[in-house]
DNA sequence: GCAGTGATCATA
DNA sequence: ATGATCACTGCC
């Protein structure tokens, strides 16, 4: 018996265009794939972050278009990687319509927890930055059993955003799912 | 608690 | 050209 192909679930441009705190929360407990060499490495992606467009005082677009984040204005699925601080890669997902500056950063996934220490773990880096998440890339995202429990909290490390936007509880986190 | 690290962007 | 800032991590 034939088995169902990979491709069938692959999220596409359609899951991807869409406000990115929705596209966050569903995220959750969805698959990371990434390919390095042949192998295939897949992780329940466990914690998110919206960055809802350029009203959104910590989304990088707020500061307008520029080099770094013209990829933010791509088509929806559009990778988003950035370096920080000196060391750090992170990764984020490009949501909304072409032309609307929105994404969605990926801060957690199997057991690995911290965005930074993610790209590190998946060899994730600027190669990969205003490519399209699908597999084609090496890195995409997969369909697979609903999450079942979500708390939402501030995000992380946007004090710089002012009291308002830093409060805005954008960050989405997949509780565990042995207690519940 | 805070140093490390270098790209990025505003200012000049 | 210079300097402030930074969607973090690891060590104190």
């Amino acid at each position: 018996m034939r088995r169902k192909a990979n491709a069938s679930a692959v999220l596409g441009p359609a899951f991807f265009k869409r406000p990115a705190d929705l596209v966050a929360r569903e995220l959750l407990g969805k698959a990371l794939v990434r390919r390095i060499g042949g192998k295939r490495i897949a992780l329940t992606i466990s914690e998110t972050e919206a960055y809802l467009g350029p009203h959104d005082f910590a989304c990088h677009a707020a500061r307008g278009r520029t080099p770094r984040t013209e990829v933010m204005y791509g088509p929806p699925g559009t990778l988003y990687v950035y370096f920080v601080y000196g060391l750090h890669w992170m990764l984020n997902v490009v949501t909304g319509p072409e032309g609307y500056p929105a994404a969605v950063l990926i801060r957690a996934a199997g057991h690995i927890s911290g965005p930074a220490r993610l790209t590190a773990a998946l060899a994730i880096d600027g190669a990969l930055n205003g490519r399209t998440a699908e597999p084609r890339s090496g890195l995409w995202f997969e369909n697979q059993a609903a999450a079942r429990k979500i708390i939402t909290t501030p995000r992380i490390g946007v004090a710089y955003a002012g009291p308002c936007w830093s409060a805005r509880k954008l960050r989405f986190v997949l509780k565990d799912k042995r207690t519940g």
